[in-house]
DNA sequence: AAGACGAAAGTGGTTGA
DNA sequence: TCAACAACTTTCGTCTT
């Protein structure tokens, strides 16, 4: 499964500033320059599965040393005032406070950074405050949100932020590095952090996906099911039967087209009324927010073509 | 009263002429 | 660019426990 080999040469500055901080960038096979983002070599090819590294292998790279600096923009010495007049949590500053950011932020902008360097970092300082507010799984979220900074250099470098708000971008880089790394957040989760519509980070998220030509990121449906059944607290019998069930509605092809989180709140349902721990659709439906009638029309779907193949 | 059911109308995205 | 379409949502009346 281990692709990384053969084409490997030394590389031992950036082409493009001279840096010499290479570093491998995991997720996309790249060796990119740590310092302006540009892609530097292909280390193994793009195709296929290389989105179906588990988790597990992912933490055995990082351990061999994956570099935890690209989301500092220049040595540490960015200040973390964010461009937006907002505080961490995404709510608009008071208007004294808005004062003190306003001169810091007249400070920051003498240092002599460009306007397109600005640009890079509030991004990235976006990136930081989001993933610490996205609930992430500890164990990966350093690694989500380098994953992030990477995306967002390439989509900086490339161009394209112009005509187009910094922050779109950030947000997209983040929901792309959530996927890559198979944490299932949603559109919602991510407008929450953001304060942006779940359509224009939708829209940026395709567009990043063209331009810096990635393959789509489809997550397996275990991914879902696995955060949906943590929501509820069930382990278990009750855990074990909706991974069968989600499996053989996979086999029976009652998954495509559909909304996965949809498919996991039918799935539970079943399992939860063949275990006895009974949950209510409303309550499913509350939690996973799909309507009831969704629930219903997969779980009638299963129920019909699949239930009886499913060993209890 | 709470949960489940399903019809009907509406929404936003995709596809194909 | 527009119409048809699939999936999903909202709303609501009805039935069952």
């Amino acid at each position: 499964m281990n692709k990384e080999i053969a084409i490997e040469s030394k590389i031992e500055s950036c082409y493009e500033c001279g840096s010499k901080n290479i570093v491998k960038d995991y997720k996309n096979g790249e060796y990119v320059c740590s310092n302006c983002g540009l892609v530097l070599q292909k280390f193994y090819d793009t195709g296929k599965e290389w989105r179906s590294f588990s988790l597990e292998e992912e933490n055995e790279k990082a351990r061999a040393g994956m570099p935890l600096t690209y989301s500092i923009h220049d040595k540490g010495l960015a200040t973390s005032i964010s461009f937006f007049d907002e505080d961490i949590y995404g709510k608009p500053l008071k208007p004294e406070q808005k004062q003190t950011f306003h001169r810091l932020r007249e400070l920051q902008k003498r240092m002599r950074v460009s306007e397109d360097e600005r640009t890079l970092i509030s991004g990235l300082i976006e990136i930081e405050r989001m993933s610490e507010h996205l609930n992430l799984p500890k164990n990966a979220r350093e690694r989500v949100k380098e994953s992030a900074s990477i995306i967002f250099r390439k989509a900086w470098k490339e161009g394209l932020i112009r005509g187009r708000r910094g922050r779109d971008i950030a947000t997209a880089s983040l929901y792309v590095a959530c996927k890559q790394f198979n944490i299932p957040k949603t559109l919602d989760e991510l407008s929450e952090v953001s304060g942006l519509s779940k359509k224009k980070i939708g829209k940026t998220y395709r567009h990043i996906l063209e331009e810096l030509r990635y393959s789509p990121l489809i997550l397996p449906i275990s991914s879902y099911a696995s955060k949906a059944i943590n929501e509820f607290k069930k382990y278990g019998k009750i855990e074990e039967l909706t991974y069968k069930i989600l499996s053989a509605a996979k086999e029976a092809r009652l998954s495509s087209g559909r909304d996965p989180v949809g498919l996991v709140a039918a799935s539970i349902y079943i399992a939860s009324l063949l275990t006895g721990e009974w949950i209510s659709q409303g309550e499913l439906s509350k939690k996973l927010r799909r309507t009831e009638v969704t629930i219903r029309n997969r779980y009638k779907e299963m129920v019909r073509e699949l239930l009886f193949n499913i060993e209890l």
